[in-house]
DNA sequence: CAATCTTACTTGCATATTGCAAGTGAAAAA
DNA sequence: TTTTTCACTTGCAATATGCAAGTAAGATTG
């Protein structure tokens, strides 16, 4: 089984454009920093977060996202309404991309939440280990 | 002299969001690669990249650009019409969120680019160095 | 078991953003 | 003095976003 697929139609080659077309709108990296950091996993949880997505706007990311294999979705077992999103191992990955822009804007611009922001200052590769940690019970072996 | 402005009205006040409402759309890290790692200064040069952005649109992305600090504009000495772009500290300090986004690509997508790809991955605080050391001369002091 | 509530969406429509093609004006080059 | 270059702007069509109000399926309540 490939790990990767092949290329889709982008502007170009370049992985940074790669990246872009992926992630470079307004929403994708709030929805995956609720997931990621504060453990949301249910279309309800991201419409409440602080910056207000549109219902209809939230549906189209995580159809993309999950489009492009950074997050899985399933059914609750025991809810039939719900539907739970997850992190893949490479919407994990993305972990050193968000502790990268999180650290920025701190040191740039005046933001809240200085929790978070010396939880990453005091140590990247711990962040990354206790995201990984946290989505490991959760990790479908047929996601890539 | 304050190193931060007084927060503009941002969706929510979280440091990701910031640098989401900053960043967060399909040209603006691209003109910041050119800077950063292909040296390019001017209009022309970012329109004929290979993502090929319209010009309406580099003007206005230039602008935001700017206007948060992230870059820097001076006329060029020796020919008025020329318009020389550079990167601030601001914008240099964004070398590892470039960089975090290239790796990440780069491990799951098919991309090209590939010695852009070993230069990060062989040393992310090199290529730092580097960014600081190209950009070293152009720094004005009233830059923020 | 019928009514109500929850959950994850969809739909319709107004507004905003993007993209394309074709200018424009000032400065440099021929 | 004409032409070219440079950094844009303008007009307009296409696309994306945002808001408010549904809706369908499953769970809960009386």
């Amino acid at each position: 089984m490939p790990r990767k697929k092949p290329p889709p139609k982008r502007r170009s080659g370049c992985p940074l454009n790669a990246s872009v077309e992926m992630l470079g709108d307004r929403w994708s990296l709030l929805i995956l920093r609720d997931m990621m950091i504060r453990g949301y996993r249910s279309f309800n949880e991201f419409l409440q977060s602080d910056e207000k997505i549109a219902s209809n706007i939230l549906a189209d990311r995580l159809r993309r996202l999950e489009s492009y294999g950074i997050i899985g979705t399933e059914r609750d077992a025991s809810d039939g309404r719900k539907v739970i999103y997850s992190l893949t191992a490479k919407g994990i990955d993305l972990a050193p991309v968000l502790t990268e822009m999180v650290l920025w804007a701190a040191r740039h611009e005046v933001t809240e939440n200085q929790a978070l922001v010396r939880q990453m200052q005091a140590g990247k590769e711990r962040f990354l280990v206790s995201v990984r940690e946290k989505w490991a019970e959760k990790q479908d072996p047929g996601a890539e």
